[in-house]
DNA sequence: CCAATGATAACCTAATTCTG
DNA sequence: CAGAATTAGGTTATCATTGG
């Protein structure tokens, strides 16, 4: 199929973002040839060119023969139409159609607000998200406890167990005490620092890029319930007159955490998450119906 | 009114089983 | 026995409803 190069023809077969992506790149085009000319030898031309021919993936339905298809083949009632084709097309592309990965979403919520961009609503109603980021980032970083743990993009096939939107979405209690919202964005990164520092130093075995997998520590239950933990240490600290942002004085809390069992298979959270609680449940549901049947008898 | 709860999602990855 | 196919294990955002 061709379609000529005139303006609009591409609206034929497609609308709205991926045609005005084209009319964007279009009008920078001309704008750049009126300043530059054709004739300067840098590789934006080509760029420019290449953007032009980009491939469009797009699907053609011709919906008046599959209604006619399905109503001779009697599969479907009689009075199925082509507008119906469309609308159960419609409805599938539009109801299954991807978002951005939460993680991205976190991450492009802080580089947005350090850009200085305000007033962006579900950036706003949740704003303490976009101080965790860099914080994570630190953690993440060289020497930092989690270092390359955390998947900060959601990027799927990266291999790093700790998603930075579960990460983020666990500190909720700790950024909403107010005793650790009015610190510095410093002492507040100081604070996590020493903490998961002291918990990777307690127990390095489920942070060990060989080995974490064999335990739920840098799974999401167990980053809720440490960060969660977090919040409650740190008021504790306050409480005692003990500085929390000293790693050494976070040992004795943490400590009794060496002997909990973080396997995957024993780990009494073990059974908690995910489909293999599910399984639990019904088992255990299981035994009462055969006390029942006991009884009944 | 608003925080907690419940229901749901054409999910994603690892482990296990099947098959040529 | 390798690679494909299937299943198990584990995640997490969102929105309507509920209940204090």
């Amino acid at each position: 199929m061709e379609l000529p190069i005139i303006p609009g023809s591409i609206a034929l077969l497609d609308g709205q973002q991926r045609t005005s992506g084209f009319e964007v790149v279009f009008q920078e085009f001309k704008e750049f040839i009126k300043n530059n000319g054709f004739d300067v030898d840098n590789g934006i031309i080509e760029q420019y060119y290449e953007l032009f021919n980009f491939e469009l993936p797009i699907v053609l339905i011709n919906s008046i023969k599959i209604s006619d298809k399905v109503r001779t083949e009697k599969k479907l009632p009689e009075d199925i139409d082509p507008t119906d084709i469309e609308r159960a097309f419609f409805f599938i592309i539009n109801k299954t159609q991807k978002a951005v990965n939460a993680s991205l979403k976190d991450e492009l919520a802080y580089k947005t607000i350090s850009a200085g961009i305000r007033g962006i609503p579900v950036i706003e109603k949740e704003l303490w998200r976009t101080e965790v980021v860099p914080i994570a980032n630190s953690l993440n970083g060289e020497q930092g406890p989690l270092e390359g743990l955390i998947n900060l993009g959601g990027v799927p096939g990266l291999k790093k167990p700790i998603q930075l939107n579960g990460f983020v979405t666990s500190l909720k209690s700790l950024f909403s005490n107010e005793h650790f919202t009015s610190l510095t964005a410093e002492k507040k990164r100081e604070f996590l620092h020493a903490y998961w520092g002291m918990i990777r130093e307690i127990i390095p075995e489920t942070f060990d890029k060989e080995s974490y997998n064999k335990f739920l520590l840098t799974k999401s239950i167990g980053i809720y319930s440490l960060n969660n933990l977090a919040n409650d240490i740190f008021n504790h600290c306050l409480n005692r007159h003990v500085d929390p942002f000293l790693k050494e004085n976070l040992r004795s809390y943490l400590y009794p955490l060496k002997n909990f069992d973080w396997s995957i298979e024993t780990s009494p959270f073990a059974i908690l998450a995910g489909k293999k609680g599910v399984k639990r449940a019904k088992e255990m549901m299981i035994e009462l119906v055969k006390v029942a049947e006991v009884n009944e008898a």
